[in-house]
DNA sequence: CGCGGGTTTGAATGAGTTCAATCACGGTGG
DNA sequence: CCACCGTGATTGAACTCATTCAAACCCGCG
């Protein structure tokens, strides 16, 4: 529950027993090995997620298995606060790397959230910033070129972890197959090979085991048009 | 207000006084001329519109020009019950018709939802349903072909105007030009122009008198892989 | 008419895909 | 310790889908 409540906590000044509340809601821990599937399509889903460790993918397979990941989600982040009980899901969600997940039935949530006003204004910012990315994951595929689409993720990736783990840093830790990179902007798993290594010629970045170094953050974010402001880091300050 | 009640009360029962307060909240009515701007980049929105009539569209334009269009917004569409007072807007709105708005200030707007527990229920719905529709608009331009984005899009359109207008036809009346599609889909104009010829040479749809008539739905919808699901129409009863 | 916005068509170009081969690397078993 | 996998990354060559640029076209309107 830490993470949650650094990401949530980033927003919002939580008194200490809100969270205790919400970190003693029933609920389960699961772990899930890479690939593995969290939701499936058509599941109905009465349960809320949230990270606690790992990566998870969420996505949809085409009929002739093309797939489009819409999101990668990190620790902190929760679903399908949205859905609740209503809906049958349109997509799946599965892991990418090892994860580790905290469930939470929906009812249990939704009654926790709506007697503690600023822990549903945290996560209502969360639903904001939630679906920020994807309006710029929409603006990212439709009219970016390949390289401004792999620089701009590489810089969205970056500054969401910063936020998980509370500083920015010039790693960018990918502990997934590039796969998962092109399937998320639309490219062939070739292209995005291609792109990074032109990337990387271009001084951009440099990879380092198991992972990706920025060298110049400025010009790199220049020449694809970053702005981290849509990630909405900055601290809320609330009127009262 | 009609507009907005038919398509909220599609989703929730809503006794007639529940709306009346809803209506009755103080507004301001506002005209747009096609190619307006309703909402800049930059803006801090404390303010909830609703489209009484005419299209929006939801757009980001990039330093060279180019655009994206994020999402069409029909009649009955409500925006920014997100932000609310908090954030700068990442993304501008424009009228792509004549539009008329009903403004309310976002504070009202809030007391209203927050003491009628069944309208924010309505809302909640009204806000899954255009995630799902944002979801979907990376799918389709993320891992489908011109041809596959045309159709798919355009079968979109042709489902929610019918939930505007309360029964489905074959006719999609698209009063703007085909710039605002290769915008949504992420192709050129000139591109659109030729897919389109193409639908229209397989027998997929013909052009009428400033619309498109769709000849072939359910070819259609089984060629570029078409669920209305996503759209969470289910409550509708459509005479089809 | 003739203008202007929007659409269509053609030809050349280009970005990204596909297919296939090669490489790099960590793990496993002999 | 090394040979042998298997998975994922990279490279090359041919190809394709979509873009770009430019010209022609259409049509409603002053």
């Amino acid at each position: 529950m830490k993470t949650l409540m650094k990401r949530v906590g980033h927003y919002v000044d939580l008194i200490d027993d809100e969270f205790e509340n919400l970190s003693q809601l029933p609920h389960r821990m699961e772990t899930r090995r890479p690939g593995e599937e969290i939701v499936a399509v058509g599941d109905t889903i009465d349960f809320v997620f949230v990270i606690e460790s790992g990566w998870a993918i969420r996505y949809r397979i085409l009929d002739d298995g093309r797939r489009q990941i819409l999101n990668f989600m990190l620790p902190g982040a929760c679903f399908d606060m949205m859905s609740m009980a209503y809906a049958k899901s349109d997509h799946a969600v599965s892991a990418a790397t090892e994860v580790t997940l905290r469930r939470i039935k929906s009812s249990d949530f939704l009654r926790a959230i709506s007697t503690r006003p600023k822990l549903a204004t945290a996560f209502w910012w969360v639903a904001i910033q939630e679906e920020a990315i994807l309006r710029e994951q929409i603006i990212r595929i439709g009219r970016r070129s390949a390289k401004e689409r792999v620089a701009h993720l590489l810089l969205e990736l970056n500054r969401r972890i910063a936020a998980v783990e509370g500083r920015l840093t010039d790693m960018i830790d990918l502990p997934f197959p590039q796969a998962l990179f092109a399937d998320a902007l639309g490219l062939s798993i070739v292209h995005v090979s291609r792109t990074l290594t032109k990337l990387k010629t271009e001084g951009y970045i440099k990879t380092v085991s198991q992972g990706i170094q920025i060298l110049e953050r400025d010009k790199m974010a220049e020449m694809c048009d970053f702005d981290s402001r849509y990630l909405h880091l900055e601290r809320l300050k609330l009127t009262d």
